[in-house]
DNA sequence: GGACAGCGTTCCGACTATTCGAACGATTGC
DNA sequence: GCAATCGTTCGAATAGTCGGAACGCTGTCC
């Protein structure tokens, strides 16, 4: 949960930019069309201050105004930002012909995703190239947001964070049940990620929505740092724990060792 | 081109936002590490007023800094928006099956894609599914942008412009040659515009890239607006014009006219 | 090793963009 | 036809913003 308080009332910070992203990030979830006055009392600013910063992203290709209901929804504009955000990752680059091979040699869906506070991002995802799999879709996509706790990659990540970084992001978890084996102590959760760091890999076994099962790999750069975590999701019909371990989880680990080979990380 | 001079000086306009819009989207391509000073530079404006934008974007998660180059990069909270984005699009969401089972059937690479000015920005893509298939892949995928007058989704969408629009959208093009067919004047791709006007579809037959083939059909929501446009790829070598036309050609017409029924439109 | 140039950052007074209430025209529901 | 709500415009008081100057730091070049 970000504050939306006061960051900073001194200089070096500016409000204006602040109130207008703040506008803009209102259209994240739920409706996606939204009215002055509606903008006006979640982001609480008078109406005609909101109307200001929504012409001025209306001018600027961000907003666009239905013609009809005088709505405002999110422009084509702001599809740039997103993209040259995930296009300015090097680790994404490095790693998409490996996943691809690592999702047709298993024929799983591959997914890989970067942490970001207690959520993790996805930022590659390659599906099963089996058709009639059974589908485990969560209607997950690339840009997409899980809390990090319940799923493989994001124990992944928790594991090998640093010490204060890692209190700091335990903190703000909220241990909701998802699935019959979701970890629901912040006490259980440590022993877990210790394991997960021991072991080098992650493995989610209904933890987060019955059925699913997955297991995740670190990346790690030039700095040792796990920059980002690939895993293989299944379904728990199709494939055993031990087989997801020791048969895919061994694939798996060889292809997240590629990539951080790439990205000029040199094991200890 | 987006002019960058003064918009309005009176009210009704934030300038604030739309510096520290034009800040946030100076990472977009090439460098994807920028400097504050560099920065500067680039949107003409004072070191400390740059640092103050870029200070207040690094605090709400937009930007990140690099402890060691302390120059800044784009954060894991651009992603939100741009997803949110294309995720409000409610003929993304209309579409989705229908392209997947157009992909399933034909064994090609499906697109979707919106019109942004002169550039269409993919909103949604499936991949061919038979693996082995010869991979035309310009480093695609669903945010990318292409430009208009050199694709079938383009030509389409250009094609059900409202006149005001599409001449608004004919100005601005620059005709470079990019594949063997490219337009490269106003006045024939003014012919063919007319042409997919009446057909109903476009084709791509190498105007892009060489070897690269494929075939556009229009979706309309319920006021007959083309609101987007949906392709099937493929390469010259692997299908013939007659047979993209006549065979896939059908296929495609099938399922965008599916899609447009689902959004309320009603062939006149 | 000292001078220099470049960087990111902070501070400050002058300034101007931004603020909200009030008012307008259009639309909607009763 | 009235009342409520919407998006929008206007204005004067305000408060947030502006860029030059200065700081500490890191490299490079004699």
């Amino acid at each position: 949960m970000v504050g939306t308080e006061a960051r900073e009332s001194g200089t070096g910070y500016s409000q204006s930019l602040e109130r207008g992203l703040l506008i803009l990030s209102a259209f994240r979830s739920g409706q996606p069309q939204l009215g002055v006055s509606e903008l006006g009392r979640t982001v609480g600013l008078s109406r005609s201050t909101v109307h200001r910063y929504v012409a001025t992203l209306a001018t600027l290709g961000y907003l666009q105004q239905d013609e009809e209901t005088k709505k405002y929804r999110l422009g084509p504009r702001v599809l740039d930002l997103g993209f040259s955000a995930i296009n300015s990752m090097e680790v994404r680059e490095v790693a998409a012909p490996h996943l691809r091979r690592l999702s047709d040699a298993t024929g799983f869906t591959v997914n890989m995703a970067i942490l970001d506070g207690n959520d993790i991002v996805y930022v590659e995802r390659c599906r099963s190239t089996r058709p009639g799999q059974r589908e485990i879709d969560l209607n997950l996509h690339v840009g997409s947001r899980l809390p990090a706790y319940c799923t493989s990659l994001g124990k992944v990540l928790l594991a090998h964070l640093s010490q204060p970084l890692q209190d700091a992001a335990l903190d703000g978890i909220d241990f909701t049940r998802r699935g019959p084996n979701t970890i629901t102590s912040r006490r259980a959760l440590l022993a877990e990620l210790e394991r997960v760091r021991r072991q080098g890999f992650a493995v989610n076994n209904e933890e987060l929505a019955y059925g699913l099962r997955s297991i995740a790999a670190p990346i790690f750069d030039f700095h040792a740092e796990a920059v980002a975590a690939v895993n293989l999701a299944v379904h728990s019909s199709m494939v055993s724990m031990q087989d997801l371990v020791a048969r895919l989880g061994e694939t798996l680990r060889r292809a997240a060792a590629e990539v951080s080979a790439h990205l000029g990380y040199q094991p200890a």
